[in-house]
DNA sequence: CTGAAAGCGCTTACAG
DNA sequence: CTGAAAGCGCTTACAG
């Protein structure tokens, strides 16, 4: 098995130089497409032909050690494992990468208030030879980067850099709240609830006030229906029954697992979703959606695409695209769009009009 | 901003032996402790004072030249993003990379059945130098693996391969499932229902095998007493509905998923979990568990310990410890362990004697 | 215990 | 349009 493996001496550029008939130069600027050299396409064609038949792979450290680019970028994360969308931001920095023909590679760092202590993960990076790397953060507004990050380009996902001068992309919580609170005002709702979380994050915040601004706006009051609950279905439970008390026609809940709380609340009140009340949450977090009864509308936040969107930023700066200082002023916030299924219906009292 | 990043020339080795008063060859011998090398520790400790003081950090491009190694494993992952899991595994298998001083990179390839197509993947980390490639697949007993991973050291993350010959690592699925019903038995319950998937994929066959094999050693009669439905929450409602007409006293569902239907039917029935009917999951995927009213008792996979096998297994096979033919011959098989929630009690008939 | 020197496989001025 | 040659920064026989 293993001896199978020994032995294979693969092609080298000189290998196709020789076959070829040319010098290693040439086969270098025709396999490169070097800008502003000219090979005659004969010539062209025979390199080309040669390296394919000879199985030619460029080795990347001798390209490496010339160029001192490794194509490889680095993606800090904080917590992998507990944040539930770490998965989606990996995912879209991973395939916006593979389209560049960039390597990703990762690495975990503890969630921890004071990113500073990260350095040693932007450290392994910058011994590794990435040329760039992505610092992800959750729940942060404003973050002290490691120092070391300034070493190569970099760009933040989540989070602000409190110096202002590294490009960060971050959700846009609070339209995404807005939207909600839009699209409940539009089927008739007047008394909307929402099931705030307790946490003092930066979504905790947007989501609070796009609810706030949106029924200001509507000309609703909303003083009293707002109730704070943890983060999780408990929290929502709570949250939930003190807001009925209130008589909302719908609540609106921080989250997810907020809101599977208050199909539980609903539940024992008696209340039939969407008939008599309607429930939205915020994060689309799988599975819950799709497992409740009814589906939960939901809004989803743009993890994908922040993964993607730090690549491609990226790229740009390492082309020497000097749009950096441009990025850096302001973070780059992308929308949170909303995603209706079935747990949202006209108020009953819409129905009597 | 991009200006003070412009001129850090870094130290190189020869920066380091013209300021300890050595030759490169001392400082090479002296920093990677070459075995079988003698250098006085006077001389060390000024070469690594020298080191120290400059910052020197190896270039990886140079070193990966001379010895063909890049310290780099590659993890082509199916699905990062449909499968909840594959974050646990990638965290796993970071963390322990971390742990050896080893860069993880990441690509994530389509969901395909025919893992022939994923060769792409695999040539990417060939290209790129990776010194090892590990395949995470979901849902396979056993499949092709890409032709080309064969050419370096390779491992396989939940499923066999085909030929036998690439190391394995695999849940116990059916042991996991045979541990819910022992602890149900227990507790004293006999009819103990089982809410089955639909799929035909390895850990439905592992899952109802387990539960059918330890209910017959329970000496309990379970013909009747499975329903199969759609491995989601629809499919667990309305396989427990066909469930209670039987009257269990527990219900055991494929996943955690179809539990939350379970608990949904449990309630429209007007049975109180766990006094009058007890529910077990499986996969233990976040956020159900702990978002249930009660909270799930169900069972957890071992994907952090998977993607740490694979790493740590991967780590040995590139130094040579050549253990490759006898891991290869049988898959290594990872517990799946009973995690007790509040969704169990003993039977109201238990409580009668 | 220590060092001089070759060479890993590319890219890139430079020359023609 | 094409090529000879230097050199990127290490490791590693080999010699002393």
């Amino acid at each position: 098995m293993t001896g199978s493996r020994m032995t294979e001496k693969t092609a080298g550029i000189r290998d196709v130089a020789a076959h070829a008939g040319v010098s290693q130069t040439t086969v270098s600027h025709v396999l490169n497409a070097t800008p502003h050299t000219r090979v005659s396409e004969d010539t062209a064609a025979r390199v080309r032909a040669a390296a394919e038949e000879l199985g030619y792979r460029p080795n990347r450290f001798a390209r490496g050690l010339r160029t001192h680019a490794s194509d490889m970028i680095g993606l800090v994360t904080e917590e992998i494992a507990t944040t539930p969308h770490a998965g989606r931001i990996i995912l879209g920095a991973q395939e916006e990468a593979s389209r560049r023909n960039l390597t990703l590679a990762i690495i975990n760092s503890e969630l921890n208030p004071d990113p500073e202590v990260d350095s040693a993960q932007v450290q392994a990076f910058l011994d590794r030879q990435a040329d760039g790397i992505i610092y992800a953060t959750v729940y942060h507004d404003e973050i002290v980067a490691p120092e070391n990050l300034r070493s190569r380009p970099a760009v933040l996902i989540g989070a602000r850099d409190a110096s202002g001068s590294i490009p960060a992309v971050m959700p846009d919580e609070r339209a995404g709240a807005a939207a909600v609170v839009e699209m409940l005002v539009a089927k008739g709702h007047r008394r909307i609830g929402f099931a705030a979380s307790v946490e003092d994050v930066p979504a905790t915040r947007g989501r609070l006030l796009g609810y706030q601004q949106a029924m200001q706006a509507a000309g609703l009051p909303n003083d009293d229906l707002v109730a704070f609950g943890s983060a999780d279905a408990r929290g929502g439970y709570a949250a939930t029954l003190e807001l009925l008390d209130r008589e909302p026609t719908a609540v609106f809940c921080y989250n997810d697992r907020m809101a599977m709380g208050a199909y539980r609340a609903a539940g024992e009140r008696g209340l039939v979703i969407p008939a008599d009340l309607s429930v939205v949450g915020f994060d689309d977090q799988a599975p819950i959606p799709d497992s409740l009864f009814p589906t939960l509308t939901t809004v989803t936040l743009p993890h994908y695409e922040m993964g993607a969107w730090a690549v491609s930023t990226l790229a740009s700066l390492l082309h020497g695209k000097d749009e950096e200082a441009l990025l850096a002023a302001h973070p780059t916030v992308l929308a949170c769009p909303l995603l209706e299924r079935e747990s949202v219906a006209p108020p009953r009292s819409a129905a009597l009009l």
